[in-house]
DNA sequence: GCGACAG
DNA sequence: ATCTTGTCGC
């Protein structure tokens, strides 16, 4: 794991960072994961936060480890900067793990991010490990709604580059976000993200760290 | 110049 | 993100 600081005392100190890690993404890497992770925070007002980490078995999805760390955000909500509020719970939790998972599946966007570097960038950077960015809402970039089956998806294109995917996770429910975080494809984060949402909009490593954030044991 | 803007 | 009721659908 990368050192998180120092840590920037201002908009111009955070986005110095980015522009920084942005250099060390890799957009290619495995095409299998066995360990799959799922990142999510939830804000109990104030600034405290709770970070949580849920690890599936990419075979099966069944849940193979879940920690939870208790912390505060760490920066103002800046559009473009939201990473600096989350990364030290979330790294809190990561660290908590006692198993090492192959696969970051971040609450947001990955090179979709106005200068390419967001939370799913930011943290497979940190930890060195694959990981891609799930967002809910459109952010960077203009696409073209996808077809109405699942599977189905448009790119994302930002200043004249393709930068994510907005994929149709299931049949006539509205489409994710999908980004490259750090070591994976744009082929293969979409396959990933269609593997993990058997069911729901979502894939189901997030929507256990949402549970399990929103309800800690 | 003004508004919009991941969670 | 969060503040919040009812309602529709499996």
């Amino acid at each position: 794991m990368k050192q998180l600081h120092p840590w920037p005392g201002s908009v111009a100190e955070a986005e110095a960072v980015q522009d920084r890690l942005r250099g060390e993404v890799e957009l290619s890497g495995p095409d299998s994961f066995a360990l799959v992770a799922g990142l999510d925070v939830h804000y109990r007002g104030d600034d405290a936060l709770t970070a949580a980490v849920v690890v599936l078995d990419g075979g099966t999805l069944e849940p193979v480890e879940e920690v939870v760390a208790h912390g505060e955000a760490a920066f103002p909500y800046v559009p473009g900067l939201f990473a600096f509020r989350e990364l030290p719970a979330l790294v809190a939790a990561l660290e908590r793990l006692t198993v090492t998972p192959d696969l970051l599946v971040c609450d947001g966007y990955g090179l979709a991010h106005p200068r390419g570097f967001g939370l799913a960038c930011h943290l497979g950077v940190l930890t060195g490990l694959p990981a891609l960015g799930v967002g809910k809402t459109p952010f960077v970039g203009t696409h073209e709604p996808p077809g109405p089956e699942r599977g189905a998806w448009t790119p994302i294109v930002h200043e004249g580059a393709t930068v994510g995917r907005a994929l149709r996770t299931q049949r006539e429910v509205k489409p994710v976000y999908v980004s490259q975080g750090h070591r994976i494809s744009l082929d293969v984060a979409t396959d990933q993200v269609l593997r993990l949402t058997p069911r729901y909009r979502l894939p189901e490593p997030v929507r256990r760290a949402d549970h399990l954030a929103r309800h800690p044991s």
